[in-house]
DNA sequence: TTTAAATAAGCGAACGCTCACTTATCTTTG
DNA sequence: CAAAGATAAGTGAGCGTTCGCTTATTTAAA
């Protein structure tokens, strides 16, 4: 049998990501992507069901990316202020290689699409920072806190800040670009608040 | 000559709302909202040019109601821990009065009709936070900071709290809901980081 | 080693349906 | 009765999806 041209696959991938992030949920369809991709309308349901299992495979897949890249050189005992500064610095950096990605998971956020990802999130991450969590409270480097408080103030300045960086502006300034400086800046803000 | 049906207007509004929120923007048609709403699909186009002009009317005016509701009972040159205690507590008053427009507002914020809405919160919103930042920074309630940093640290703890408690879990906690004392709480932190 | 059967990949064209939007007509007001 | 509101009944365009067919590759009998 004729082997699969994985060049295409990859195609119809990256370009139904660019053009979600390009125009939004609304305004993407499978004919665009088709014609896009360079491949046939045809081709896109060879490889996935119906337009639905296309665009939840593809938000799986890239949350999958994700959650990966922003556990390498982490483990749950690692020292807090050392363990949250590897988050960042991962989170941010696969932000810098695959702005991409970010863009489009912020768009398939509030979609149903979304429901998914969060249970794959609730499985593996979930499991991972609860303990990093756990053990950082019992080691007495963070104050106890319920989850959701911790990882409000943990994690949500450091999207924000991305969030800017990507607008490239922000309130008040008609230019914004984050840098490893201002991840710093606020990253330390962040320990002070979670540091007994 | 022949007064508008005001209520039809409104009816128009707060279904396109509520139709959005239930299924997305893609799902979102003006025949359903039509049905939905117990008009005719042409009475849509007297209020409104096109599709276009609806969704961009509705998402500035949402945003300007909540923008005036989070400045009540503010000033810039408020003391900075009673200012950002009130910010907050407008913003979650808001919210827990009207759940469905701060849904709505986190989903047009990844599409190009929140680009009205950026440049509408610059002028206004803007203005008066930055003026209450550096207000704080003169009287040494509040550590120099850049603006985005700030932003960053005060306010998105808080919006991520409101995710977590509309999607009523976490990724560690199968049920979340966001009251008063976990706000209280999450504040704490915020003005522990922010303060001198 | 040749060759043809078998099979999945891939495609262009078109289907049925829904979409945003319009037209022709009637209704309600000053 | 003039003027604007409101609508029922459309319209063509574009959507997701499928059909009938071709192409490339493997397999294995001759």
């Amino acid at each position: 049998m004729r082997p699969r041209d994985e060049h295409k696959e990859y195609q119809i991938r990256q370009k139904a990501i660019e053009l979600i992030v390009a125009e939004g949920l609304d305004g993407f369809g499978v004919n665009k992507l088709a014609r896009s991709a360079g491949v046939s309308p045809a081709t896109i349901y060879i490889y996935y069901k119906d337009k639905e299992e296309l665009i939840s495979s593809i938000c799986v897949g890239v949350a999958e990316k994700m959650m990966t890249f922003s556990l390498q050189n982490f483990s749950p005992d690692m020292d807090f202020a050392d363990g949250l500064r590897v988050q960042w610095r991962n989170r941010l950096e696969y932000f810098m290689q695959c702005p991409l990605d970010m863009e489009f998971i912020e768009i398939m956020r509030y979609t149903h699409f979304y429901e998914k990802v969060t249970a794959m999130l609730t499985v593996n991450f979930g499991q991972v920072l609860g303990a990093f969590m756990r053990n950082a409270e019992e080691k007495q480097q963070l104050i106890p806190l319920p989850f959701e408080v911790y990882w409000a103030v943990a994690y949500a300045p450091l999207y924000q800040l991305i969030k800017f960086h990507n607008q490239g502006n922000s309130y008040v300034n008609s230019s914004f670009k984050l840098d490893d400086k201002l991840m710093e800046q606020a990253l330390g803000l962040v320990l002070k608040a979670l540091k007994p």
